[in-house]
RNA sequence: GCCCCCGUAGCUCAGUUGGAUAGAGCAACGGACUUCUAAUCCGCAGGUCGCAGGUUCGACUCCUGCCGGGGGCGCCA
């Protein structure tokens, strides 16, 4: 997936590179140098442990055979001393380091490599219902889905954006009754506000409750299904006012998604009937309890017989795997997808490896084409269990994310009250928001997580508020000096203090932080790096004195560390969709 | 019953594919502001990595079996 090019900004990296045709010398073939950060040096080299087991020879004497096929090191390396068993301690040398960072400034993509081989990756994130509130699920899947689009793009694959809504299927019927009942325009104004909670929830009630209005709810499903000209326009009138709220909520997001975006199940009806030809022709599909279904193997139901995805129900209708089989239809043949992400909650696990697993059964998935199920868990309340509101309902998106806003808002004004309203509100934006998506971002998206105001907002620890305010202090210093930040990008930096050598070490691994989150299509990995860069600057900053330096040279060379941090900070805070203010 | 995910400091979380003495932040304690933004920094503590085996020079990491929590398992999506 890495670009194999002359310039790598991780020294680390470079160090394998360097170290590798010496291994492949030693060992007699191709071997990982197995070089990993220290804390007894700048790196370690921990190959020969492993290549002495399978050699016969004592790890001590493989590092000493590598290091003399390695020869003169003393362009990168100013020490390398054999520790312990067999690990290699390496030291760079600050002429090195500071070299690699001023060649990763000139860079456009700050030192990270570009891909290799540009593929098409199809992104399924977000995925809203028609007529319902959009809930604290896919403000995760939104947040991860947008992260991962971002990244992708950033290193230069081509990626396409689908936001999977819910505008198909049974529930349909009552919704257009309820529309009916209430009169096009109050039920566009009621959508149109977001209380799509109380609409779902009064449909839904009317639906249980009254016999002659589940009836008209049935008719109305065959009306929508058989193409009734009324009823498609009430429908239309359901997804455009619920689209419109959705955007509403993607602009406080401040996510990618657009109109352009929406692949709604609803898109899919053409497609249904050729899955059952295809799957038909094929022979894979079989009548059962009434139903056509399809058996992939391996899986089974609580009584131990094999468990079946249904392609068309028992009443002829279609669901979601037909839908989800289209899907991968449209994705791989007229897309062209080479990658398809779904950013899905955990609990799709065995219903998204069905459907790869009859795909690839179809022959509509290749070896080529990969499906890859991007699962996130849960997000808890402090009482450890599903985030809920007061009265028990889902969280309420839209006001979670004011609330956010809010609460940075207020936290601004408290510390920094002689800032402009304006510039105020629009730090508050970016913090508030920032600070709901980093804490969604900075964890381990498979494992649940517990959503907590104080935690996110707060400007100690691993938080965007943390992150944002390293970037703002150093746009304070440059518009302190009235320095352009332009101005220092040519500067060679010089190494003297621990902390900007640190500084500068840590700099260059932006590039491995990023392919190391995107291999696994897991951001916080890139999280994690922003806090560290952070906090490495943050004790730079205690330490060194920028404008006050002893000398002119030593004032620029840390002007282009500040600058440098500013930069990259702000473009790993971008790829992850969050915004760096300059001030706050 | 079968399958999947999770279990690391009091709390919230990392842990770079098997490397040295398991790291942060919060909370607790002790320090540093006539400041380039103290929204910060420095220090000090805090652990049977759920339990038990196994694999090997080496295991939080891989394998097996348990325990605990969550989730999934035929016509909702």
């Amino acid at each position: 997936m890495r670009q194999n090019r002359d310039f790598m900004a991780d020294p680390l990296s470079l160090l394998a590179r360097r170290l590798s045709p010496a291994f492949a010398a030693v060992a007699g073939a191709e071997v990982d140098p197995v070089v990993r950060p220290s804390e007894h040096a700048d790196a370690q080299v921990n190959g020969a442990l492993a290549l002495a087991k399978t050699l016969g020879k004592s790890p001590r004497d493989v590092v000493a055979l590598v290091l003399e096929h390695a020869g003169d090191m003393s362009d990168v390396c100013s020490d390398m001393q054999v520790a312990g068993p067999g690990f290699v301690n390496v030291v760079f040398t600050d002429r090195f380091l500071a070299e690699q960072l001023s060649l990763a400034m000139r860079d456009s993509l700050l030192g990270v490599a570009p891909v290799d081989s540009k593929r098409k990756f199809v992104v399924d994130y977000s995925a809203p219902n028609v007529a319902k509130e959009m809930h604290v699920g896919h403000l995760r899947s939104t947040i991860i889905g947008d992260a991962l689009v971002r990244m992708l793009s950033f290193v230069g694959h081509e990626v396409v954006r689908e936001n999977h809504i819910g505008d198909w299927g049974t529930p349909f019927g009552m919704l257009i009754e309820h529309l009916v009942d209430l009169g096009e325009a109050d039920a566009a104004h009621e959508l149109g506000v977001g209380d799509l909670d109380g609409f779902y929830k009064e449909a839904r009630r009317k639906f249980d409750a009254d016999d002659t209005f589940k009836e008209r709810a049935r008719t109305r499903v065959v009306a929508l299904q058989g193409g009734d000209e009324d009823t498609l326009h009430l429908w239309k009138t359901l997804v455009s006012e619920s689209t419109k709220y959705f955007n509403h909520v993607y602009g406080l997001l401040d996510v990618l998604l657009t109109d352009d975006d929406l692949a709604g199940e609803s898109k899919y009806n053409t497609l249904l009937p050729e899955v059952v030809q295809r799957l038909s022709r094929l022979k894979m599909l079989v009548e059962s309890d009434g139903a056509e279904v399809v058996f992939p193997e391996g899986y089974t139901n609580r009584d131990g017989d094999p468990l079946p995805l249904i392609i068309r129900k028992g009443d002829g209708g279609y669901n979601y795997a037909t839908t989800d089989l289209a899907c991968v239809i449209d994705r791989v043949e007229k897309i062209g997808a080479d990658v398809s992400l779904y950013v899905v909650g955990a609990p799709q696990a065995q219903h998204l490896q069905m459907i790869e697993s009859v795909s690839r059964a179809a022959g509509w998935l290749s070896d080529n084409s990969a499906m890859v199920h991007v699962a996130f868990g849960s997000v808890l309340g402090a009482d450890r269990k599903m985030l809920k509101s007061r009265s028990g309902d889902a969280v309420k998106l839209a006001s979670l994310l004011e609330e956010a806003v809010d609460r940075a808002n207020r936290a601004i004004t408290e510390k920094n009250p002689e800032m402009a309203d304006a510039q105020r509100e629009e730090a508050a934006r970016m913090i508030g928001i920032g600070a709901v998506k980093y804490s969604d971002l900075s964890s381990d998206r498979v494992k649940d997580y517990v959503f907590d105001w104080d935690r996110m907002l707060s400007f100690e620890g691993n938080t965007a508020p943390y992150l944002q305010y390293a970037h703002a202090r150093i746009c304070s210093i440059f518009r302190r000096a009235d320095i352009r930040r332009e101005a220092v990008r040519t500067v060679v930096p010089t190494l003297d203090a621990p902390q900007e050598r640190a500084l500068t070490l840590r700099l260059l691994q932006f590039d491995s932080a990023l392919w190391d989150a995107l291999d696994k299509y897991s951001p916080h990995r890139l999280c994690t790096y922003l806090y560290e860069l952070a906090s490495e600057f943050t004790t730079f900053y205690e330490h060194c004195p920028v404008l006050r330096a002893d000398s002119e040279e030593l004032r620029d060379s840390r002007l282009f560390l500040c600058d440098s941090t500013a930069r990259i900070m702000n473009a790993g805070l971008s790829v992850l969709g969050i915004r760096a203010p300059e001030m706050m």
